[in-house]
RNA sequence: GGAGGGGUGUCCGAGUGGUUUAAGGUGAUUGACUCGAAAUCAAUUGUGCAGAAAUGCACCGGGGGUUCAAAUCCUCUCCCCUCCGCCA
């Protein structure tokens, strides 16, 4: 949510910066500030009645305690009483019709981000490793998969649905390998292990941005007001709304294992086939609240976070700088780290590492104080993925991958693994 | 799922309709005393909104209601605890 103040002194400026993102969100910021004013006009004509209100309240007793007739004062109090209701109606409903066009508002970007209209402006930042080179014909992930017999899309799809797996063997073993890899390598530096809740209330992913904009996309349970997680990012950093934290603790590093669970509404016909797009898939995700000032240095680290076990696994990919049009809701900076795919010959999103400036934090209110005496601000929120498990999987598989259809398990993975190879 | 008991500030805890400015304690900060500390004494000590400020308003798990007036009464809801049932 944006601080309604910053829309107040300068709705120009809020009104550019988010033309950036290619929409124009003009006529909803008019809305909100036509709404403000009626509602603090409203506000105070209510305050100055219960302002008198409350000064007769203090007044009654004493008048009946010293025998006087309160009868007259009465017929006084229940109008103002009423009038009181009205203008408190009043106020409410300007309220929810300001934060209803408030919470629909994306972020604004951070001025560093660069300008640009989708994913052919990202920016290439920095890359690790060339795109592996095969002296044959590479397969995808889905055709190893297949007959190594350590991926099974058919049989899910009879038990569940489209877009859905069964991982069997040496397969289901890798997957597990990659989590605890994940994990043990992010709490090594310093990352605190969350296994959270799977499921979430609608507040939780109001915090977080996912709701009310994309309720589609999210997977709601029946019979309650609950919701499948999206990310982890969602329990993660909702285990703080309505908390004010100590600043001696920041910044709070986390990291946790979830299941993801994602409608996908909108992309049907896209990745249809192996490991990259499933309304369910295993995810590392790392969270960490911040002071403002430090957040820019946090969204380096996170990311090298994430970055560092792609090093350790010796999987190529990139880092892209996400512009302006290409930023998702909440955030106000985005880093893509891309793996290298041999079967769509390119890079492929693995981990998107951002920082949410004081947005979240806004809507969920989560705050910290420096001391004892100062005053509760707004923490910055940041997350990245570390990684998405199932597409670092088909990474492996296909970049690891061998002449004879065997695939070599890369030696990070040694601990976690018993055998060096898949072979069918 | 059934029965009962709870939710008040950092924490403990009083408060069943008005003189409550949420008592009292505890913790914290500052000051006095002290070589220093402890003890003692004193002051300060929640959050948000409006306002240039003075100040005002709101908040006792959350929503709604009754009343001139609600922490207190009614109602719905969430959470916690105890017992019973069921259960990985």
């Amino acid at each position: 949510m944006i601080d309604i103040k910053l829309l107040r002194n300068d709705p120009q400026a809020v009104v550019g910066a988010l033309k950036n993102r290619g929409a124009d969100y003009k006529k909803e910021i008019d809305g909100i500030l036509e709404f403000d004013r009626l509602r603090l006009d409203a506000l105070q004509r209510a305050e100055t009645k219960k302002h008198e209100q409350n000064k007769a309240s203090k007044e009654i007793p004493k008048i009946k305690s010293s025998g006087g007739d309160t009868s007259e004062i009465m017929e006084r109090m229940k109008s103002l009483s009423s009038e009181i209701k009205q203008l408190d109606d009043e106020i409410r409903r300007l309220d929810a019709m300001q934060n209803e066009i408030l919470l629909v508002i994306p972020n604004i970007p951070d001025p560093s981000v660069p300008v640009g209209a989708d994913e052919n402006d990202n920016p290439v930042i920095r890359s690790f490793m060339e795109p592996t080179v095969f002296d044959f014909q590479p397969k995808s992930h889905w055709e190893l998969g297949a007959e190594l017999g350590i991926l099974d899309p058919e049989t899910a799809a009879k038990v569940t649905g489209a877009r859905f797996h069964f991982y069997k063997g040496q397969g289901a073993r890798l997957e597990r390998a990659v989590i605890n890899f994940f994990l043990d390598t992010h709490t090594k530096e310093g990352y605190t292990e969350v296994f959270p809740p799977f499921i979430v209330n609608r507040q939780s992913m109001t915090g977080t941005g996912q709701l009310p904009k994309f309720e589609e996309d999210a997977f709601k349970l029946e019979g309650g007001d609950y919701f499948l997680v999206p990310t982890a990012e969602v329990p993660i950093t909702n285990m703080h709304r309505n908390e004010i934290l100590p600043a001696d603790r920041l910044p709070l590093s986390y990291c946790a294992y979830s299941a993801c669970f994602r409608a996908e509404a909108g992309s049907a016909g896209r990745d249809t086939r192996g490991l990259i797009r499933q309304h369910q898939f295993n995810k590392v995700e790392l969270v960490k609240f911040s002071r403002p000032e430090d957040a820019a240095d946090q969204l380096e680290k996170l990311t090298a976070d994430a970055e560092r076990v792609l090093r350790l696994l010796e999987l190529p990919y990139r880092v892209v700088t996400l512009c302006t049009g290409d930023m998702g809701f909440s955030s106000a900076k985005t880093y893509d780290i891309e793996v290298y795919m041999p079967s769509c010959n390119g890079y492929r999103e693995i981990s998107s590492c951002s920082c949410f400036t004081d947005f979240q934090a806004r809507r969920a209110n989560i705050r910290y104080k420096e001391s004892i005496n100062d005053k509760a601000q707004l923490v910055y929120t940041l997350n990245g993925s570390g990684l998405a498990v199932g597409r670092t999987v088909a990474a492996i598989i296909e970049n690891f991958q061998n002449q004879d259809g065997s695939i070599t398990i890369p030696k990070a993975l040694a601990g976690y693994m018993e055998e060096e190879s898949i072979d069918s």
